[in-house]
DNA sequence: ACATTTGTACAGTAAAAACTGTACAATCCA
DNA sequence: TGGATTGTACAGTTTTTACTGTACAAATGT
């Protein structure tokens, strides 16, 4: 993994870092990133130079086909940058370690989606359901309706409020109320 | 799914509620929980009634064994809770509603454990390297230990922001500065 | 005490996801 | 322009996860 001699140091060295790589990685399904590609970053990460796919291939012992996708994956999340650097036709890739920065803007795009989407879902059956009332006479039914029109109504009240939580991490208003260390 | 006579209206309640179900349990996955549990879950919120692991599993035409095994997982999240009814043999499930209540928990519980992990694994690396660097002459390896020092130290900052952020939502503040809808 | 019902452990199967190797398009250099 | 190198699409394989059916222990009612 590195290209220094191996000597005893430089492998416990290694044997460190992977160690606690290996932790990282783990709970990294948080963050909606797969364990190997957790490995991935954490040695990116630790990585003395920016890494080449062929770089990570040979330190993972992975096909180059798989770095190529989890590098993608890890850039989308924007854990992980490309840089460029005269003379090296290959790319090169180094982990953007602006943690808080990550996790915001995963955390956000996450779960903003997800709330729009329900949010959206629940007002599309709010308004079937407020046809149907209209449409029918048996009690029972409307008894039902009005039941589901509540529950979707406390849905709606509770998206909203997931999006005034994302809100304060998107502002960045999150750091006034826990600053950063 | 519904014990009534399948005239048009009842249908309709159905399909709507299918529709909204579908795309909630799509989301699930920011809360841990399968597409599957996801459904199920939706399905007991919208059942008039508390449900058997025999009614769910005729409604979603799964076997009672996945049932059992989700609606475990459902209560272990906290948002299905096992009630009793005087004279029924069967365990009784329904929703826990209070969706703030089972946001905090799951997020805390998930979260919370993966810092605490990570932070140790940190304290670990951090040990670890201070006993290389005394072990060691090659300056080449003290730096990059040196360099490895400062990125855990950063880690454990990032973290201990991480866990002061959970700590909003445990504690219950997080209401005082984003107040429930 | 016995027969019946209910929930779940466990083993096996089906479906999904992760990973690899090949093939090729895009890019770079001469 | 041609030859070499690099990244990725795609098809095929392996591994993992999800799901089912059977078998049985625990609980219930008679």
């Amino acid at each position: 993994m590195c290209q220094q001699q191996n000597s005893n140091g430089w492998q416990a060295l290694d044997k460190t870092r992977h160690q606690f790589i290996s932790t990282i990685a783990q709970n990294m399904d948080l963050y909606g990133i797969t364990e190997t590609n957790g490995r991935l970053y954490g040695t990116i990460l630790f990585s003395e130079f920016p890494m080449t796919l062929d770089d990570m291939s040979q330190a993972l012992a992975m096909s180059k086909t798989s770095m190529s996708t989890g590098v993608r994956s890890l850039t989308e999340a924007g854990m992980v940058t490309r840089v460029w650097e005269k003379g090296v036709r290959k790319d090169l890739y180094q982990t953007d370690d602006d943690w808080y920065k990550s996790f915001v803007s995963i955390f956000v795009n996450r779960w903003r989606e997800a709330i729009d989407t329900n949010k959206k879902a629940a007002a599309d059956a709010l308004s079937e359901l407020k046809m149907l009332y209209e449409e029918t006479t048996d009690e029972s039914l409307t008894d039902e309706i009005e039941k589901d029109r509540r529950t979707l109504e406390r849905a709606i009240n509770y998206y909203s409020w997931l999006d005034e939580v994302i809100t304060l991490f998107e502002t960045g208003d999150i750091f006034n109320l826990v600053p950063k260390k």
